[in-house]
RNA sequence: GCGGGUGUAGCUCAGUGGUAGAGCACUUCCUUGCCAAGGAAGAUGUCGCGCGUUCGAAUCGCGUCACCCGCUCCA
């Protein structure tokens, strides 16, 4: 392991164990050992992910007048997941090379012809310390008809090197690898002819494993008679219930295209490794948005024109020459912003998809990416779909997904009959030059506009798809911090601070009596409590010394920490009666505050 | 799924076949006039789980589960 993954696995360790010891995140079934890649969230982490929930929803759809609401089951009809392709996609059966770990679809390996070479072991060299290294697992390949014998076995060769290596944890350039490959020694070499099989890896010629299911969609049974050969699946992802309402949602709520639906929700996946803590876990919470827009021919007809994005282009206010470009950069924009306001503005990366990331169907999609201690890895992902979900459920369904846009239907009928050829030959050019997918039939681009020229169009779509959770664990490994303390006696300490911004912090204010013993300060300090929390998650500790109550909220990062003294009680005169200390956790400051001012202080920081 | 590692008190960890341990944390009491103070007392474990070897297993073997690292996967 090389230094930083040491590091990094240290970093990450301490902020499990900080989870497990003050009760954010526990692992599920612990008592039973386990559940393979499910976590539970503690009072303290169910505090943490309820604001960071709400601080999507707030900002999502309560603070915007084009953004509605949906909480749709996780439990739906199995036709959802053959249209959005997610059972074809992954009901393959796959096939796993031995050698090198690549896997296959099992129906889509070529028929081979050969000699499948077996080696019971091999003798790898020496180490630098004269020791001889031997291995004994067995492997086979093929080496295919015409083939030297040779080459096959320094694939052989490779193989051993490469699997030793691996479990050495070193990483070796090309050249170092060769020098050793041709040391190795393999042992035990059997050959026998091989007609036509199935069993070796196209590319490495490594034989193949049995073939495994791998459809990452968990299955259950609906009602006392499903069985395996009729599952109904737990939703892989909260986008498609809204898109199976979207017309439900559209005729009950009196809006316009654009406008958009969002949710928040469970959803599962069967990952193959969990890992990462609750990065990848295989049942986790999505925070999605699909955002309905006019398809760019539809904003041209209406508008004369559709904008173009460029460096620097104004996206603070929706404007309606938009098309798919801009409002997808104005998502991108929105998103980092609220980033901003849970303290997490400062660690964001982006990715832009290249056009071979991309599916066929998406005309963009850019990761928001987030620094965390095993690496920089996705915290959303803002794509531009087009309208291939709605249009996959309009074919499957047989529902029609169009809505009727008055305002389109009135431009388009001004224009004249060379303005509407010239829309439709401009989208059929567009057609011919595309790189991926089939191009559109002639005919059905002119349906198309047909439909179009009526007012009457499947809405495109941008979506703004974010994990909860590891946005919950992206807010806490950057709050995490530790700084080392001598106390008098030089006895190092290490203090821990959770530097979580005071909006998502689970507890937003400590109350602490100076003393507990003086019933006085016991009596004001439960009543400035009682105040407080009605309005906000609090805190009342009056055990062991103050530094040590403080130290203890410091560490769940609790950002205001309320000190009742004996000027509280008016000891040093009537001016300091009733005022209390407010002390800062990021740097201990304090200051004093009358109590029946605390709320005005407090609540537009925490809120 | 493959390879490697780990699993002992709430946390961090010691314990190489013979009575289950430490530090911190926790509970109660005393003390304490602002940043993990002090004193006294207390609670805490099927040593991840199962099977085996042994007179005897936290310790040895096999299996299993979970986590970590690396592959692989990530719609």
């Amino acid at each position: 392991m090389s230094q930083d993954q040491k590091t990094s696995a240290a970093a990450m360790e301490k902020i499990v164990s900080l989870c497990k010891r003050r009760g954010f995140i526990f692992q599920s079934s612990e008592i039973y050992g386990g559940c393979g890649g499910v976590w539970d969230y503690g009072p303290l982490g169910a505090e943490l992910k309820r604001n960071l929930r709400s601080a999507w929803w707030n900002c999502m759809t309560r603070e915007r007048e084009d953004v509605l609401g949906l909480d749709a089951s996780i439990l739906m009809n199995p036709a959802i997941w053959k249209a959005s392709g997610h059972v074809d996609t992954f009901a393959d059966l796959m096939r796993e090379c031995s050698l090198s770990n690549k896997r296959v679809r099992a129906d889509h390996v070529e028929a081979q012809s050969g000699n499948a070479l077996r080696f019971t072991g091999a003798q790898l060299g020496e180490t630098p310390s004269g020791q001889s290294i031997s291995m004994e697992q067995a492997i086979c390949l093929l080496s295919p008809q015409g083939e030297h014998l040779e080459s096959a076995r320094k694939r052989a060769k490779e193989a051993y090197l490469r699997r030793h290596l691996q479990t050495q944890n070193h990483s070796w350039n090309d050249e170092q690898i060769r020098a050793a490959v041709s040391k190795v020694e393999l042992q035990g070499e059997t050959s026998q002819a091989v007609q036509q099989s199935v069993d070796f890896h196209p590319e490495t010629t490594g034989e193949l494993g049995p073939a495994r299911p791998f459809n990452l969609m968990l299955k259950t049974f609906l009602g006392p008679t499903a069985t395996l050969d009729d599952p109904t699946y737990l939703r892989p992802e909260t986008a498609q219930a809204i898109f199976a309402q979207f017309k439900n949602v559209f005729d009950s709520s009196r809006v316009k295209v654009p406008f958009g639906i969002c949710q928040i929700g469970k959803a599962f996946r069967n990952e193959v490794t969990p890992k990462n803590f609750t990065f990848r876990s295989r049942e986790f919470e999505q925070m999605e948005l699909e955002f309905f827009i006019r398809p760019d021919e539809a904003v041209e007809i209406i508008c004369g024109e559709v904008a173009k994005w460029s460096e620097g282009a104004d996206l603070s206010q929706p404007q309606p020459n938009w098309g798919w470009e801009l409002w997808h950069r104005y998502w991108v924009e929105q998103r980092t912003e609220f980033y901003r306001r849970i303290g997490l503005g400062d660690v964001l990366e982006y990715y832009w998809q290249s056009e071979q990331d991309l599916a066929h169907y998406a005309r963009a999609c850019v990761d928001i990416l987030c620094e965390f201690p095993f690496g920089t890895e996705e915290l959303e992902g803002i794509a531009a779909r087009g309208d291939f979900d709605l249009s996959q459920h309009q074919k499957h369904s047989g529902k029609p997904q169009e809505v009727f846009d008055e305002e389109l239907k009135n431009a388009a009928a001004k224009l004249s009959p060379e303005q509407r050829e010239a829309l439709i030959a401009k989208r059929l050019a567009a057609e011919q030059s595309r790189t991926k997918g089939e191009p559109m039939p002639e005919a059905e681009v002119r349906a198309w506009f047909e439909r179009l020229f009526k007012g009457n169009f499947v809405p495109h779509v941008i979506e703004p798809s974010a994990g909860l959770d590891r946005m919950a664990l992206a807010v806490l490994a950057k709050a995490f911090s530790e700084t080392e303390k001598v106390d008098e006696k030089g006895k190092k300490e290490i203090i821990t601070v959770l530097r979580l911004h005071p909006r998502v912090a689970p507890i937003k204010v400590g109350v602490f009596p100076l003393l507990k013993n003086k019933p006085e300060l016991v009596a004001k300090a439960r009543e400035v409590y009682a105040l407080l929390k009605q309005h906000m998650s609090c805190f009342y500790d009056e055990t062991a010394s103050i530094g040590r109550r403080y130290a203890r909220q410091d560490e769940v990062g609790t950002p205001f920490g309320i000190t009742i003294d004996f000027d509280t009680l008016g000891e040093q005169g009537p001016e300091l009666a009733d005022t209390v200390t407010v002390r800062h956790r990021d740097d201990g400051a304090q200051q004093r505050i009358a109590i029946k001012d605390l709320l005005a202080y407090l609540l537009p920081q925490v809120q």
